[in-house]
DNA sequence: ATCGTAAATGAACGGCATTCATTTAGTGGT
DNA sequence: ACCACTAAATGAATGCCGTTCATTTACGAT
């Protein structure tokens, strides 16, 4: 039986709250722009886990569906994203300073940006160049720092590759626990890792991702240098 | 109104078959190996993709609620399986062979494994190594090599870590799609890039990927090399 | 004016990992 | 020999999630 203050059903009533509006609004709400700037800001606030189509959806005031008037899918948007991301990796350096530096600048920066988006790093690495028009520029940005710094042009390509793949493993490195390598109750087994281990622990002032990824990266730096003519 | 040739509405009739067996069986159907073993199987024939708790259920004749007796989620199954990956990484050069030849075996191997299952890749980069037994005895045997070569001990950790960020990040590498660099329709305003990648086109007997990983391990171990004691 | 279309809604769908009450059959203690 | 305990299965249920679709509405072009 219903309630007994309540109003006999009547599904033609007027609510006390107005209709939500249906159809299309006056100035569209929603752009491809306004959802990458919602969506990083959503990341920031609850990481990819909390990073839903729903909860985007939610923080623009909005349903869900209307999303896909825009996107054509979460992914889709983890691209868009991505994109927006790679224009804060510095190549400025590529200009003015010595290969070398301009190399140990872009590196660091572009580590230090994924680092804290690990979740795109799947993303990125298989991603067609033509659906991510910043990063294209950070490519052509590249790459014309290396033609400049007399690198043999058919290796240009493979020489980024292999750094950029360094950096994406790298920024998987940052994340991990501190305690990553404790042997526990296996030390016994594994002696000298376990001694290794130790060692590093004794003589690390900087953080050890830090510290293994300036040993690969002035690797690569120093080896590279050496290939240009 | 029923089917004519059909029974009446009967809870405690005999079906045609036999009722499923429910309660415990007579002998464990399932252990952690044998949902590894099934989970590897099943990845193989699916991909990640394909690879779901109640796909996996299925090819081990169990209740997807089963697998829960045996593991306490999906990301541990993935850790069984990632451990037992790595037992296929070859760190057998590492006994007889000089340094630099057992890092350049074992590094491509690592490479290739994994190549084929970049999806743990997140999961193993930030995985404790007490919870992948195989593992630890990789890195065991492979710091046992660099200690044997006469590398400083409070190098090694940051060494072996900065060549597995370059293998982890050149196992996406080798799945990316071949003309991930074609810029397509912004080929004008990417001069320096377009001709780069061109470049590399006409070169390349190889696989580009092998090329790129090529460069970036053999500057690693060249530099690294002059480290020893 | 009218017509087409862009852009919103909200209901629905199928799939997913995971939880839980329940059932059963061995195991170990008395 | 009996009983209590526990390990290991079932299947129903839960709560998300990404995505689709019919429907509604208002702007802009003809």
């Amino acid at each position: 039986m219903p309630a007994p203050t309540s109003a006999p059903a009547d599904p033609h009533r007027h609510d006390a709250k107005p209709r939500r509006r249906v159809g299309r609004p006056a100035a569209a709400v929603l752009d491809q722009d306004g959802i990458t700037a919602a969506a990083l800001q959503l990341i920031g606030k609850s990481g990819y886990d909390g990073f839903t189509m729903a909860a985007l959806a939610r923080t623009l005031n909005v349903a869900p569906s209307a999303l896909y008037n825009h996107v054509s899918s979460k992914r889709d948007v983890l691209v868009l994203v991505q994109d927006h991301l790679t224009s804060f990796v510095d190549v400025s350096n590529f200009e003015a300073e010595p290969w070398d530096q301009a190399v140990r600048s872009w590196a660091w920066s572009y580590r230090d940006v994924f680092s804290k988006h690990t979740p795109l790093i799947p993303v990125i690495a298989v991603l067609p160049v033509t659906d991510a028009p910043k990063t294209l520029a950070m490519y052509e940005a590249v790459s014309a720092g290396f033609s400049r710094a007399g690198f043999p042009q058919g290796l240009i390509v493979s020489a980024i590759v292999a750094l950029e793949s360094f950096i994406f493993g790298s920024a998987y490195d940052v994340t991990a626990p501190a305690d990553i390598f404790d042997s526990g109750s296996m030390a016994d087994s594994t002696p000298n890792f376990t001694a290794a281990v130790k060692q590093q622990d004794l003589e690390g002032y900087d953080k050890p991702a830090d510290v293994a990824f300036n040993l690969g990266l002035e690797a690569m730096i120093a080896r590279f240098g050496t290939l240009r003519g």
